[in-house]
RNA sequence: GCGGAAAUAGCUCAGCUGGUAGAGCAUCAGUUUCCCAAACUGAAGGCCGCGGGUUCGAAUCCCGUUUUCCGCUCCA
């Protein structure tokens, strides 16, 4: 725990690499950048977080539904959203003071300038030429006039500018053959626009009464600029997002509702509360009436791990206003019709994976008098751990492999085991503590005899001796999603 | 995108002023012990990130490139 920080982050790196957990993409081909994979133990440390996701807002909460929706949208969709304008500005680079500003704004004040000192005439012209350049994108041309106009970085005074370049935060390809502008699509770069357009569709076929929410689990993708930090920023990237539709004028209660709600379904899995906290925006986006994020504490400093965000009716009216299709609500209680208000809770799955495992790794140092010792172990929570239980034979022979066999082919229907009998049990033990294997079943010569195994638990390293029939059920309480979902 | 640093076995790293690759851990096969790692025998594993240059000869020097990390920047 006094580890320098940065090493910890390293050490955990390694660590998810090493067992199966996180791989960078393309590894053989030298990787490809901010594109990362997951991993046999990954996926299923990934697979366990979106169960408990889903159960906490879909299956327990009646008045919350889940859909799944392509990641190809109608190009409108994007418009509607104001992704497209948000997101296509022309950027230049200065290169000694290495600030980059909106090419357009650089003319658009020098504009200003020539009005101002009475150069009207060549404030018109540049302004002409200027709007046919962002007309055409004609990006080379940008850069021509700010050189012609001796634009100057107000910082650093120099004129060493790069070339001006398109910012697009949304990847595009073409859809169907012929490679025409009206083909082009954008890969979703967030999901919650999935759940606008399908608004209508689960409210009538679904009969949902609002309240109500819409809740979806699916990638995203954003062609950051600069992507880092591990699975952090990544450019394909996995959202867990709940749209909940209220009536306008209860957005603040509720909006209050899924902050703590949220919060709570954080620390039930029994991170420290002091690695939590909320943060309140400033700068609100485009949609936004107000937003608070749920920041972890990572090794680098608190970064933003969930986003809470009071939506207004923003998004439902632009894609009234774009489709041309009603998206409004009858309220029988108040014999009113009206656009819901949309409150989000939005969480970044790569995150709280990596919130997970930073959370849950140690080393941890076993020395005694006579011997050093020491273990890597990963104290996830049962419900999440990829495998929930080892099965050892304590030797290769007596017969005690295929006893552990039996007790396994039992279990092995409702929970991931894994079955081991290479090396010292000692080792196998501390093997599975590197993935997080919550329980080791130890197979003896006294099973034999009674029908009796040891469980081994990895939190305390203490074994107990219980009859195999029990097993089922002591596993399964132990890992039944009622530890986390009944707080 | 700019600046800085780095890239050698699955992981962590060594490899001096150029002379055809090494350790520890991990892995695999076997032996031994049997309830908490590093015991014994053996094995496998590396285009020294990639491409080019200098040289009789490059992991080592130079250039380019890719990837990663740290700052700045960006993150609707």
């Amino acid at each position: 725990m006094s580890k320098p920080t940065d090493e910890l982050f390293k050490n955990v790196i390694s660590h998810a690499k090493e067992y199966g957990f996180v791989f960078p993409s393309s590894e053989i081909y030298d990787g490809l950048s901010a594109v990362y994979d997951y991993g046999q133990n990954g996926t299923e440390l990934k697979n366990n977080i979106k169960t408990y996701w889903w159960k906490a807002m879909v299956q327990l909460n009646e008045n919350i539904v889940g859909i799944d929706s392509a990641i190809f949208m109608h190009p409108k969709i994007w418009k509607a959203s104001g992704h497209v304008d948000g997101f296509s500005d022309p950027m230049i680079d200065n290169k000694d003071s290495k600030k980059r500003y909106r090419a357009d704004q650089l003319l658009e004040d020098k504009i200003d300038r020539y009005d101002k000192d009475g150069q009207t005439d060549k404030a018109e012209q540049l302004q002409i030429e200027m709007d046919k350049a962002l007309k055409n994108d004609d990006l080379l041309r940008l850069k021509e006039l700010i050189i012609a106009h001796e634009i100057a970085d107000p910082i650093s005074g120099t004129r060493n500018w790069t070339d001006v370049r398109q910012f697009n935060l949304m990847f595009s390809t073409q859809m169907g053959a012929v490679a025409d502008d009206a083909d082009l699509v954008y890969l979703r770069p967030e999901t919650a626009q999935g759940i606008f357009v399908n608004y209508l569709n689960v409210q009538k076929s679904g009969r949902m009464k609002i309240p109500f929410g819409i809740a979806q689990i699916g990638k995203a993708f954003r062609n950051e600029v600069i992507a880092r930090q591990f699975i952090i920023r990544m450019r394909e990237f996995e959202q867990m997002e709940m749209q909940f539709f209220v009536r306008p004028g209860t957005q603040k209660e509720w909006f209050e509702h899924w902050k703590t709600e949220r919060l709570k379904w954080h620390l039930a899995l029994g991170t420290g509360p002091e690695k939590y906290r909320y943060h309140e925006h400033t700068k609100l986006a485009h949609y936004a009436e107000s937003a608070f994020d749920i920041e972890y504490e990572f090794p680098f400093g608190f970064k933003e791990v969930e986003g809470i965000h009071s939506r207004t009716d923003f998004d439902l009216s632009q894609h009234q206003k774009f489709s041309g299709k009603k998206l409004q609500y009858f309220d029988p209680e108040i014999n009113q019709n009206y656009v819901p208000y949309v409150i989000e809770t939005s969480i970044g799955l790569d995150r709280m994976f990596l919130l997970t495992l930073i959370n849950a790794y140690q080393e941890e140092d076993l020395s005694t008098d006579e011997k050093q010792d020491s273990r890597v172990l990963l104290r996830l929570h049962p419900c999440l751990a990829p495998v929930k239980a080892a099965i050892f034979p304590l030797t290769k022979k007596d017969g005690l492999p295929e006893k552990a066999r039996q007790i396994m082919d039992k279990l092995k229907i409702d929970f991931n085991l894994q079955y081991e009998e290479k090396d010292a049990i000692g080792k196998r033990y501390r093997r599975q503590d590197a993935i997080g294997t919550p329980f080791c079943i130890t197979v003896d010569h006294q099973t034999l005899e009674d029908n009796t195994v040891t469980i081994r638990y990895r939190d305390t390293m203490q074994q107990e001796r219980v009859p195999a029939d029990q097993l089922e059920k002591i596993i399964g309480d132990l890992v039944s999603w009622k530890n986390v979902l009944s707080i």
